[in-house]
DNA sequence: TTTTAAATATGATTTGGATCATAATAGTAG
DNA sequence: CTACTATTATGATCCAAATCATATTTAAAA
């Protein structure tokens, strides 16, 4: 459920390259553009007025940032290249006037938007599982594709586990248990749920 | 940072009282409406092929949900109301020709759905931080307002403690051992941060 | 190819948060 | 005012996931 691609027209379209530890932009700096990691990783950060700073996002792979620019004079963090990165801009000028004049546009962005809130929701509610047993099991529940049921990761597992708030050594021993107990089938990243593995049946 | 208003036309908004267990729309139904959540809680829910059903969000008092129906022929899940609820419905019908008509109307939508992604994606970072006292303390960081270094809690602490996924019992003995430690000063349910309470100040 | 690094895997041990229990306080309903 | 309920609070214990350690396998680099 990776975030579908930003409407800007592609003439506007730029790319910029970050290397590692680079900074894209300041907080308190004018807002010029919103973006979309092609590669690597980069950090949001906020710093405080008591000298504090807080990490507010890792944007990914696929993964836009900073959206809120569009509706921001200034950014409300700092967003800083965590490992080398290419980088697409999505100036705000452009990005602005094609929503404002083109219904179609409008209405693409709006549904990206909105399919993020529903994603970020679920990853929510999944960590509000405690057992990682149940928490991995929901989450393959959720992955799983419409038509079989099998979910293929294009990420290491040791990367998944980080997405759901499990150590890579706990996700591993979760999904040979699972294995073991029949709830699962497994071939590398590719994870099939079997029909066995319903949910706690106590309720 | 709770949600703002949908840009429904005052004309087309309409109210429902929920009672407890009752169902607002059903996965696969067509849809009809986005909603807000005036007073009490709706569950969503989600049936998959396997049987199976997987909790995607608990939305809470002046909480929106199902923006995604704006989009979608049919519902992708369940909403349940959890207790005695008063719903904000919002017809889809109203709401589209408003976003297609008036510009300003559509950045307000935006906006909204771009705060909250940036509010969900702050509290998943938050739930990474694996100690209580640094989490609660990132937590109370983001949640300080800009002038003073105050946060008030509306709901209680009770309920605080769930949202950053710490039962109550753990959320109350942290609070009271950064009070002890001087990290916070606490007045009921309002809890200024001081000067000393720094980030770890290893890296 | 060989070398090196990353991902996968599993054992041993620790620990911090969950759980269970109980109580005091505040808030609400009668 | 009294009775009842929810919230806040704290102690004791437990346990599952984190941590630390060490291989093995796979993938990438030289």
């Amino acid at each position: 459920m990776r975030s579908a691609p930003l409407p800007t027209p592609r003439a506007a379209l730029r790319l910029r390259k970050l290397a590692k530890g680079e900074t894209l932009f300041h907080q308190g700096d004018a807002t010029f553009a919103i973006f979309a990691v092609r590669r690597g990783r980069v950090r949001l950060l906020r710093h405080l007025v008591d000298g504090n700073s807080v990490p507010l996002h890792a944007a990914r792979d696929g993964e836009s940032f900073a959206e809120a620019a569009l509706f921001s004079p200034v950014y409300h963090c700092d967003a800083i290249a965590d490992v080398n990165s290419l980088i697409e801009i999505h100036p705000k000028d452009a990005l602005s006037l094609a929503l404002d004049e083109n219904p179609e546009t409008a209405r693409a962005f709006m549904a990206h938007l909105a399919r993020q809130v529903i994603d970020l929701r679920s990853r929510l509610e999944i960590r509000n599982i405690r057992s990682a047993r149940e928490r991995t099991l929901q989450f393959l529940r959720l992955a799983q594709s419409e038509t079989d049921r099998n979910v293929t990761f294009e990420r290491p597992l040791k990367d998944i586990a980080g997405d759901i708030g499990l150590t890579h050594e706990t996700f591993y021993r979760t999904l040979a248990t699972l294995e073991s107990d029949g709830d699962i089938a497994r071939n590398g990243r590719t994870i099939r749920l079997l029909p066995r593995a319903r949910s706690n049946g106590s309720e």
